[in-house]
DNA sequence: CTGAAAGCGCTTACAG
DNA sequence: CTGAAAGCGCTTACAG
């Protein structure tokens, strides 16, 4: 006989009933129990004896141990969830609450697992993953960007989140960002402005060239001649402020689309300076609905948010269907000529909301 | 036999290997290869032999498989982090990396789970935690506040972050508010404020009453009067911006101590519209530090940061030791002379850090 | 110093 | 329609 009580605080816990007990209470064999409670029951016990240990299981409180499970059938239906830093903006901590909420509807769980972008400790960790025998990975990025996948990583179902896969074969779920740039410039031509500002990013990350791209085909549609003179790329912490100032001197627009909220905070600003009215004067939209840049901002904000919850859950859900169902994901992930997903491959780009505020004149 | 081949995509991964394979290849028992990867083989298994498995395992590259091992063990080296909502601010999320960071150090792994402060899904979600074994929980709130324990959770080592348990039995983290606005305030004396106003929060939790309370301390240590009138608690969303004008106004002080930099952001506006120089007639601190509103304030602002990363590591160490060492934990949270924590009990209040920028005079 | 055996809780062919 | 048995990978008394 092993120690009865090692001494730990959880044996104060009531004790854990297994199939055991509900067979000897049930007064069938532990299989039985097995066959029903997993209903695969039909045609192979009689629907009293079912129904008996049903109810017994029912009253006694019966929850099945998972690890038991995973040791026998190999699926653990839990998810390793990888990111490389959790929570630099508010908005980035609802991929985890997304994903978590989709796990949690298909009865899966995760292992939440940080590295910092540091490679080595990456591989750490997901070896530890591994050892608790995951599913499958998710592998989360904290902003949109091209993504080398890890070696490790290979052969195991996984889904990039708010990235994409360098070599568009493992699916990833992004912000439509060029869709993101084309809906803001859109907004603002509705809004009757013509002489619209892109007050972007120095720094050549993806959402920059996307959401410019949407900013020019948006004026293409409209009839709009493009005008690189009305293209002004900044850097927060050095020439943003001087240049959005520049904005209102020389270029004088009717409308200014910015990169993200905190560019927007220098357009406020600038405008500011010079009497210049947000809402009546001039319109102004951007990205990101960051709470605590909109909060202060008056006129409030018009801005796109970015999917984060919407970029988890979906992560997941196509992560589920690709574990319980691997051989037709597979060929579905091979075959250029697959009737769904056609156009974008294993990609998938989430759109964004726009969020009406009184930054935009009416 | 058993289908060989289920229809994953992981079956494209290299065969996990087991100390069975161990066993085989360096010709012993698997018992042997058991004790010796636990380092059990002291007096029990030769040094030849024993360098012979650990060199057979590293050279197969060997990885235990954690679900067996908790299924003999019930012990999973897994804790379940509870929170009600992660990620409300930019800094909340820390809390999970700091968590995560130190259950990595210490051989462990986090399985999350969001509520929503959904009390009925928290149980669901706590019964899930369970089925998968976790050796203990963190119980994790979005701000400090009192919290009552789930009764799930009753009879295993459980640890609550940023929040303080009702009854103070279970051991709690959470910021030093008290401690904060002391600090705060003291920062400000030593700049040679002697009229300082507390500009607080006209919602009375937690942290409103502790601040406030460092506030007064701060002043009594100081030797200057408490003065009522200079205690202007608002509300973000209706008075705070009358209020600040106020302030400056008709209270005019040379110092303010905002209860968070959200707060600060309305002193800001309000001596910009007066001319009133931030850092130069008047100095101002908060606390919170968040980078979207400490970014775009100028003159930068002086604020104290939340302990959030050092609470989910403090948490987790804390709940370690209970796990490894229940007995002595439990005598120890019983005894009310207890020499460890005789002072706080089981209550552990984390000192927050002040960021020295500039809006204060020198 | 080493190995055979039991068992953690479950699932799944297989035999009846 | 139901049960006995094997086995997932590991640990741990126990016997030698």
């Amino acid at each position: 006989m092993e120690s009865a009580s090692q001494s730990r605080q959880a044996d104060k816990a009531k004790p854990l009933i297994s199939i055991k007990d509900i067979a000897k209470e049930a007064g069938v064999s532990i299989c039985t129990v097995s066959l029903v409670l997993n209903n695969k029951d039909r045609n192979r016990v009689s629907k009293a004896v079912a129904q008996r240990v049903r109810e017994t299981a029912q009253s006694m409180g019966y929850k099945p141990n998972s690890v038991a499970r995973t040791l026998r059938t190999s699926r653990s239906y839990a998810l390793g969830f990888i990111t490389d830093e959790i929570a630099t903006t508010p908005h980035a901590g609802r991929v985890l609450v997304g994903a978590q909420e989709a796990a949690r509807k298909l009865g899966y769980i995760l292992l939440t697992v940080n590295t910092g972008n540091d490679r080595e400790l990456e591989n750490q960790e997901i070896a530890a993953l591994r050892q608790y025998r995951v599913d499958g990975f998710l592998y989360a990025m904290m902003y949109h960007r091209v993504v080398k996948i890890p070696a490790e990583l290979e052969g195991s179902p996984t889904v990039v989140v708010d990235g994409e896969d360098e070599n568009r074969k493992i699916p990833s779920i992004y912000p439509d960002d060029e869709m993101a740039g084309y809906d803001a410039t859109n907004r603002l031509i509705q809004a009757g402005c013509k002489r619209i500002v892109y007050y972007g990013s120095s720094i050549t990350i993806i959402a920059q060239g996307e959401r410019f791209a949407g900013y020019r085909r948006a004026l293409a549609d409209a009839g709009i001649p493009f005008d690189e003179q009305l293209v002004v790329n900044v850097e927060e912490a050095t020439n943003a402020a001087s240049e959005a100032g520049r904005v209102f001197d020389e270029i004088k627009p009717d409308g200014i689309f910015c990169f993200n909220d905190v560019r927007a905070t220098f357009i406020y600003e600038a405008a500011r300076e010079r009497s210049v009215g947000i809402g009546t004067d001039v319109s102004v939209i951007s990205i990101d609905n960051q709470p605590l840049i909109t909060d202060v901002l008056k006129p409030a904000l018009t801005t796109l948010e970015l999917p984060h919850y919407e970029m988890g859950f979906e992560a997941v859900h196509q992560l589920v269907a690709m574990i319980d169902d691997g051989a037709a994901t597979e060929s579905l992930a091979r075959s250029e000529d697959s009737i769904r997903r056609s156009e974008n491959g294993p990609m998938t780009p989430l759109r964004c909301r726009i969020i009406e505020r009184d930054s935009i004149v009416s």
